[in-house]
DNA sequence: TTCTTGTCACCTAGGTGTTAATAT
DNA sequence: ATATTAACACCTAGGTGACAAGAA
């Protein structure tokens, strides 16, 4: 099993359509995908890694006046994806386990030349990340099967822009991400309790599907 | 065949007997130690890591009038030894060639209750670090052998102290070291120059062994 | 118009030696 | 006396959104 553990905050910036701001030179994720995982064999070697998939096959604009995002004709073409292997590596689950694991580092980008390691998004379009924990074959001669399990949440979808489009969302940003204090106007722990409670209060749906949808696979 | 990259710096320190802070959080090293690899089999796997040696068998003092390091009697008892794995890990031959070799997030600590990872030492006791290159076995059934090779270079050897000794020490490293800069009280690029001329001047010993000691072990 | 890029002030996070207080 | 510790100001390194300028 899987969970999220800041899975509250994705869910304030999930009402609202959460976006990931892409750069050239790469940008961390606000939130960061943060793990707790269990029902591992302890004894067993994992690796765990990130991924991100197209939610559908649209291009998308903000409406300002509607505040809201609307399609705006096909998909541009994807680019090879990569995937973001989490910086610990190779683990066994007893390490797993004990720890809340991080994707802090990992950055997403524009940049289609990129000579780093960052993830490939289009700006404008609808991404959604799926988690890969896969169980590496012992060295029994016999054992060359690789287990997998794949996670996805649907409240960590978000839309890759180059600059903000929903004003909310970068007030909430700036509210919640510790990097951004230097543009909060109010004492901090008042600026988040306000824009939770807002939500809290609001008319945005408040029920919403956020157990994990599990694929299994085995190759 | 191992060479370090900032020789001269080491040598600088060298000229007037090396000090390493420790720390009971953990201090990092200045110089850190940067390699240079060449020779290696570019599609084997090979792990470098860094342990340290008691350069002798006594405890030492720093006698301000003489500017001297002078023996205090026999070493404390030492502790349990452990070595820093550079954190790339199991990397391919052809990696480590072509990269600088860093050991900079390194850290030595008098602490011995230390439930990091950090490298204890004994203050006032001299140390020489030590490199091992080791070629991991391929997954063939006959090869079960390991070898590795150690390296180490004279001119590294260092006291291990709670604060600074020697001023000059305090001088080099606040000159040379981009984290001190708050100290230094003249142009930078200055500083250097006029700590570095003044060794290159002195009456110091200028010819030293610089070639690593090789030792070749087969298991 | 719509989207992207580069620069900036303002932060977090953590590596420096200094200094004064404390321990041995 | 000598050695160690903890708090501190001052740095490096790099993550923020704002903003103005540029590109499509």
């Amino acid at each position: 099993t899987v969970e999220l553990a800041n899975k509250s905050l994705w869910e304030s910036f999930d009402r609202l359509n959460t976006e990931m701001i892409v750069t050239k030179s790469g940008r961390r994720m606000f939130p960061t995908l943060q793990l707790k995982v269990d029902g591992m064999v302890m004894s067993s070697k994992y690796v765990i890694f990130v991924d991100f998939v197209p939610s559908d096959n649209y291009r998308y604009r903000y409406s300002f006046h509607s505040s809201s995002w609307n399609q705006a004709g096909k998909a541009d073409p994807v680019h090879p994806q990569k995937s973001y292997m989490q910086p610990d590596g190779v683990c066994l689950g007893q390490h797993w386990k004990k720890t809340i694991i991080n994707f802090d580092k990992l950055k997403l980008t524009n940049n289609t030349v990129n000579k780093n390691g960052h993830i490939i998004l289009n700006s404008m379009h609808k991404y959604l990340p799926r988690i890969h924990i896969v169980l590496l074959p012992n060295n029994n001669e016999n054992d060359h099967h690789c287990y997998y399990r794949t996670f996805q949440f649907d409240f960590t979808s978000f839309y890759a822009v180059t600059a903000y489009q929903n004003h909310r969302i970068t007030r909430l940003k700036i509210a919640s991400n510790p990097f951004a204090k230097g543009f909060r106007d109010c004492d901090p722990d008042d600026c988040v309790l306000e824009i939770l409670n807002h939500l809290k209060n609001s008319h945005w749906k408040k029920s919403m599907k956020t157990e994990a949808s599990i694929l299994v696979v085995k190759n």
